[in-house]
DNA sequence: TGAATAGTGTCTGTTAGACATTATCCA
DNA sequence: TGGATAATGTCTAACAGACACTATTCA
């Protein structure tokens, strides 16, 4: 290759790893690659940046998630960056990766009204070989996610919008494979004031209906994206 | 440009934020550039990713802190990745920020020993205007090395390899920029179990001499870079 | 009124901050 | 022996986990 100055030929990609809560398991998106290399074999939701039309890279992570499953989520967080010289066969690459979380209904719909995104949800604890170095990246996004939600709302970006308390007692107890106090986890999300009442109520049968939360907008605002991307917790 | 993708000449660098302990005060290390863009101006250490050099960023990250420095600190994490089209003059660019901790006796001998390092030390108070994005960059650092603290033995990578109980003690309150009860402290760290005692005493004058302590040794495995670069606290 | 789930109250052992006390050295 | 800093002990208020209790709905 005499004429290529070889620093400036590094191959840039996003990658996310997007989880969604199905069947009280938390799962992740995985895409079958369509060219090579790895064609035919599962990876992370990921592709180049585009230089024109990516502002930034979490504009690119946003792009790459509309492009293979439709949806834009409520929660986007750079990850990590793998950057070397192996992770890829055609030479030193960075993958910018991202993490994020989305209520499963809202996969469902866009899968449904869709057809044609060709993406699979499957369970954390048989994640099966992916390309790249992307069981790796896999694995960080889950320590992370874990790690975060015992100080955090996160598991809320499981939920739908509106949930009740005890959704998000089960969904915090999903994502962090523990069982966790009714009461002490009530004062604790109390306390952190993150929540607010919805003043609808929510009715299970033939028991005391439920008060509707929802995660307060301030907080919102914080850790969230809404049709404007910001940059989240960096 | 007729010949060339536009999506394979994304600039790659790396930028390192260097802290140190200088007259109980946190300073960063910043270089004058010797090149345009920003000719002249403040930095941080950086520079090109070199493809054929650098197994990964980590390599690219001890290398660049090297040649800049003369040093290689006993800490060093990667930070963020800052990925626009709009923090280089030159285009669409990758910055794979790490962040390093050293006593800053290590950077003084370094800097006598060969002068010819071009750096300075800056209170993280009065930093100036630096190129590209660094002010960003840096302040993203110095969040993380807060916060960090609070719960870790982050702090412990400014003081020399052997230190007092007073040392720590004083070097977590210039970090956190708060007052911390000294008892509180002892018993907490203690029983974290992070620090072994060395046989050695250290006498501060006519008072009761003061005993010797180290990061342990598994804790430095998890945190450390010793010789060898490995990944940390992705 | 009983079943089922929502939501609150209470008890207790642990912990963190505040501060007092003892220990050990040198001049 | 006094001065200085190291190191430990004690008191208390706040907190978290465990679990019991009350509340509200429908059948």
């Amino acid at each position: 290759m005499p004429n290529t100055d070889p620093d400036r030929t590094i191959i840039v990609t996003v990658d996310v790893v997007l989880f969604a809560l199905l069947d009280k398991q938390l799962h992740v998106v995985l895409s079958r690659r369509p060219n090579e290399p790895f064609a035919g074999q599962w990876a992370l939701p990921g592709g180049y940046v585009h230089k024109l039309e990516d502002a930034d890279s979490l504009v690119a992570a946003l792009r790459v998630l509309r492009s293979k499953t439709g949806i834009t989520p409520p929660y986007l967080e750079q990850l990590y960056s793998f950057a070397d010289g192996a992770r890829d066969p055609r030479g030193w690459s960075v993958s910018l990766s991202y993490f994020a979380l989305v209520d499963h209904a809202v996969l469902a719909s866009a899968q449904a009204t869709a057809p044609g995104f060709g993406f699979d949800l499957v369970d954390v604890n048989a994640v099966p070989r992916l390309s790249f170095d992307h069981n790796r990246i896999f694995e960080t996004a889950l320590k992370r996610l874990r790690d975060k939600s015992s100080y955090s709302t996160l598991p809320c970006y499981l939920l739908p919008e509106q949930f009740t308390f005890a959704q998000v007692h089960e969904t915090y107890e999903h994502v962090m494979g523990v069982a966790l106090d009714k009461s002490a986890f009530r004062r604790k999300l109390t306390e952190m004031d993150v929540l607010e009442e919805c003043k609808g109520q929510r009715v299970g049968g033939a028991h005391r209906p439920a008060q509707l939360f929802k995660v307060k907008a301030d907080v919102a605002n914080r850790l969230r994206l809404l049709d404007r991307p910001l940059v989240v917790n960096q």
